[in-house]
DNA sequence: TAAAAATACTCCATAGGTATTTTAT
DNA sequence: ATAAAATACCTATGGAGTATTTTTA
């Protein structure tokens, strides 16, 4: 018994007739006779009573037929579920964003681009940081991360810069420096002499403010580090209490709006905040791919400028 | 792609191994690997990462495997339910019976019996006159009819009297007849003189009725017809309005306690009322013949010397 | 270097085709 | 006598086996 057998079963059934039913097959009528001779051998059941002008399914046939139906339904739902996956329209893609990375205009913007052309795709989203992203991809538990920096580069995973973004100063409402600068205005670090700093760190993670850090000790501009803490959200909300200033990607101005205001500082490479694509090498399927190319097409539009002077495409990987 | 190929398939991504699946499917490993790779071929879909220490399934691959596990799981339900069925432990059995032939204790005692012992076997029981149940048989809508006399005889549907029963007299309460003789007491026929008398009788449908009417004029005895009918249970009804008198075969007693009284008639093999096993010739399928050796047993202990004394398994048919 | 998968080939079971016979109305 | 199914026989595709090579950690 199998899918073939059952086909050929059915298509018996429904005509009636040996004869039409190899026809509607394309095939001729004796393999057909022996194909339903062979299934009646091995179900130990007759299915069908042969007359001179047809055949007549018999109660045990009767009972196949439901179940076969039903099978080869289910088959062809599968194959033809299994062409669209092969395509890259249908399937399942495990996608993880850091706090941060999701705060950015670009997240929700590639959510609803892949659900809006891609309707057959189901996205199981998930929140974590980088570090756990960035093992999920390398475990393939998930197929896509969005996060800030690459902070472990395990074997196989790929990194790609799709977006930069300016760091901007959070300061506690009336705290001297926003009186003494306007909104508009560019702070130099320098204005952060003595101030108590907040620095989102975790251990082994280099990344925006060990830049930080290190741009400071160049000028010579000493600081009190008043708080290290392990997200970007724990870091704004400490500023919103007045524990300290902070920098922050500009994509979390608007954080707190009451209790935290923001000025620009200088450009500065270092100081950039990068939005970062990874995934695993060795997705090459439909999906995958076309997701990747997706949030390309998606940063591009947000920053085309930029994306393009930057130099597009910056895949790397420690292999 | 077929069962045997998503077989193959499920076994791989369970162990994780070509090599081990191979064991745990009972082959060799290069057809495995073959059958893999004809599976990734046809559906243009690498199904499997591999690697040096065995494969990972990859994104499609985790596609294809749930629709794939279901999928050969009914077909597995499938086949284990046809095994059932070629035993005879399972399917569905069409079976009717006339309203009086509902009446009599073997009815309802078949139905019992069946579901006890065959608990599988799902029953469509239907009620219907004997006409509608013979032609059901014959168009092979039904399996198994119970029925009073065969009113009509198609080719390819067997008949088999099960049981028979005497019929006795049915009057109303207070009726003449009833008063003058006494509940145990055998009333012949010539009682009947002058009495109003009700038929059960279809058109071209001759059974007990046309019996008793011969009797009657052979004994000389005159009767009035007060009234024809086509359902035993109208019959009855009409001897409760005191309309006229009647005979029922004797299951029927007990029918309408407060406003019917029954009384036996003199033994006589032209008034006994059979219960009639019907079923098509053509049905030799395991479910259809337990079932007649389930009714035939069933009768038999139910009048054990009737049944042998008046030769069991009198099947006929107008072949 | 070792373990696993892929490749090359051979064999055989079985599906399908053609020609013919049997069966039932 | 006719139409349909069964049988007989042939061919070829493809699944499974053995031996061997390739790949990767």
């Amino acid at each position: 018994m199998d899918i073939h057998r059952l086909r050929c079963f059915l298509t018996v059934a429904d005509t009636g007739h040996v004869t039409r039913a190899a026809a509607r097959l394309g095939m001729q009528q004796p393999p057909l006779s022996q194909q339903i001779r062979a299934l009646e051998t091995e179900l130990g059941v007759r299915l069908f009573e042969r007359h001179a002008k047809g055949v007549l399914i018999t109660p045990p046939g009767r009972e196949l037929l439901a179940g076969a139906r039903a099978l080869v339904e289910q088959f062809d739902r599968l194959a033809a579920r299994m062409q669209r996956v092969a395509a890259g329209h249908a399937g399942t893609l495990g996608v993880a964003f850091t706090s941060s990375a999701a705060a950015h205009a670009f997240t929700p913007r590639v959510l609803r681009e892949c659900r809006a052309t891609q309707p057959g795709v189901e996205l199981r989203i998930g929140e974590a940081n980088a570090a756990e992203i960035i093992e999920s991809i390398a475990a393939r538990r998930i197929e896509v991360g969005f996060l800030r920096v690459p902070v472990a580069r395990p074997e196989g995973v790929c990194f790609e810069t799709l977006l930069t973004e300016p760091a901007v100063l959070a300061l506690p409402v009336g705290h001297p420096i926003a009186r003494q600068h306007k909104p508009s205005a560019v702070v130099p670090l320098q204005a952060l002499q003595d101030e108590k700093l907040i620095l989102v760190r975790r251990p082994g993670a280099p990344g925006l403010y060990a830049n930080l850090l290190t741009r400071l000790q160049q000028l010579g501009v000493a600081v009190q580090v008043a708080a290290e803490v392990e997200r970007m959200m724990s870091n704004i909300n400490l500023v919103a209490s007045g524990s300290g200033v902070s920098i922050v990607p500009a994509s979390m101005r608007g954080t707190h709006p009451h209790s935290v205001v923001y000025r620009d500082l200088p450009a500065d490479p270092a100081l950039e905040a990068p939005i970062t694509l990874a995934w695993h090498r060795n997705n090459d399927d439909a999906l995958s791919l076309r997701f990747l190319e997706l949030a390309r097409r998606t940063a591009a539009t947000l920053a085309p400028a930029a994306g393009l002077s930057r130099g597009r495409r910056r895949a790397s990987a420690t292999a």
